[in-house]
DNA sequence: AGTATACGCAACCCAGAGGTTGCGGATTCC
DNA sequence: GGAATCCGCAACCTCTGGGTTGCGTATACT
């Protein structure tokens, strides 16, 4: 689990965590016990998976008073697109082959 | 996980799974057989891989003789950038604004 | 016909992920 | 100072996901 691309995925892996980053696109900045009133879970589920993303490095902590904030760092998704855009990618190229290829036989 | 979506990101979280998924982006064709020749697992690990993918509509099945040809299909890997990207797009558009209303303070 | 290959199905094993409860320590509010 | 929050740490539980072995069956080779 070197991989970073591999570790952002199995941080995308889980529900909980798509919904923390979902909420975390649209309000910048949350806390554990914050998202624990929106979940099923308890604060120190949501505080694990919070720890799993900024593991991942898709989020950052910051301590403000008795609080701490998570913050969206959503660098590391480059990263993942780029693999699946590569994966698809080459399938394309191969998929355009197939059909030249095809396209020459018939003629 | 009726999320198709969610569904995706599970089938990329394992690594034997994306090592499937290259292979068959450079090969358009794959058997379970022949990738257990190239993994550390078994030819079952692999079959049961091959049908997650599957179940995540990554992949497609066909049997031909006495061997089941296994073919990549993209498509829901679309779906999944696009999750990825509204995430980035809305935090960007959060710091953007943010950054407006630190120039107009400042001014 | 007999052997070898490729598959699917089922039972089983086991580590780890997700979750909970129960604390004790800071920090803020009155 | 005392009560109320907010947090982190640790022990514990449970179940599922990845893996294996074993076996029966269908297709191909000779």
């Amino acid at each position: 689990m070197n991989d970073p691309t591999g570790r952002v995925f199995d941080a995308l892996a889980d529900p909980n965590r798509r919904y923390v980053l979902e909420a975390l696109a649209s309000r910048d900045t949350v806390t554990a016990t914050e998202l624990a009133a929106e979940l099923p879970v308890t604060r120190q589920a949501v505080a694990k998976h919070l720890a799993a993303l900024n593991e991942a490095g898709l989020v950052e902590s910051r301590r403000e008073g008795r609080e701490t904030l998570y913050q969206l760092t959503p660098a590391p998704l480059g990263a993942a697109m780029d693999w699946m855009a590569s994966v698809g990618a080459d399938w394309d190229a191969r998929l355009a082959a197939l059909r030249k290829h095809l396209r020459n036989r018939r003629s």
